[in-house]
DNA sequence: CGGACGTATAACCAGCGAGATATGGATGAG
DNA sequence: CTCATCCATATCTCGCTGGTTATACGTCCG
């Protein structure tokens, strides 16, 4: 299930909220409190963050007990990939064809 | 000159902004006016688009006479590519790590 | 059972940013 | 020279969103 490039874009726009998803790209799965504890923002904050990540796809959480575990689900990330070489992608065929000018013109 | 992912991300979450960015890199370089004929904002707004990707690095413009050339800069992404790039980078080495752990479990 | 802990939700607020209109400034056409 | 055209800037408005505090809900412990 892939998310559209545009909210994979506003949802890593925030850098609070990218921060907390490279944590977890870097460290692992974490909970809550652990999150917090280096966001630099309320509690609160962070559980809206991740709110916002889950939607994304960008993240996927384990309840246990009363706390809840977060990990980032790195397959996310494809259509990131997917929209970055399709730009450079259009812009190599521009620059073929503009080869081909060259070597038609050439003759 | 390498922008950070922060400024890339930021300038790339507007939907808007970034149609704009896409024609460019599709179509090669187009003047403010006919990238306000495709944008579905008015001329202004999308002056202002153009000035943001510029400081972001995403376009370079090329006055001739009363009209501006723009065009997208394809490198500027490369950030972009690095921190997708990163992201799953930290996701193997933690899968690796789990790997060794298991085989050094297993012994 | 009661109280402490961990997390999510609610309600509210402030700032930012994308949009429009109006205008200025430069250039090309007649 | 005059006027139309093209683009950039100024100014304002309004909606969205990220932040806070307060609170509710569920869970572990004594």
């Amino acid at each position: 299930m892939h998310t559209s490039p545009d909210i994979l874009f506003r949802t890593l726009a925030d850098p609070t909220r990218r921060a907390i998803f490279e944590g977890l790209c870097r460290d692992g799965e974490q909970t809550v409190g652990a999150l917090t504890a280096r966001a630099g923002v309320s509690q609160p904050a962070v559980s809206k963050h991740l709110g916002v990540l889950k939607l994304a796809g960008l993240v996927s959480d384990r309840p246990a007990g009363r706390q809840t575990h977060y990990s980032a689900q790195i397959g996310a990330l494809a259509p990131l990939m997917d929209w970055t070489r399709d730009m450079a992608g259009f812009w190599e065929a521009r620059f073929d064809d503009l080869e081909d000018l060259l070597k038609r013109m050439d003759q």
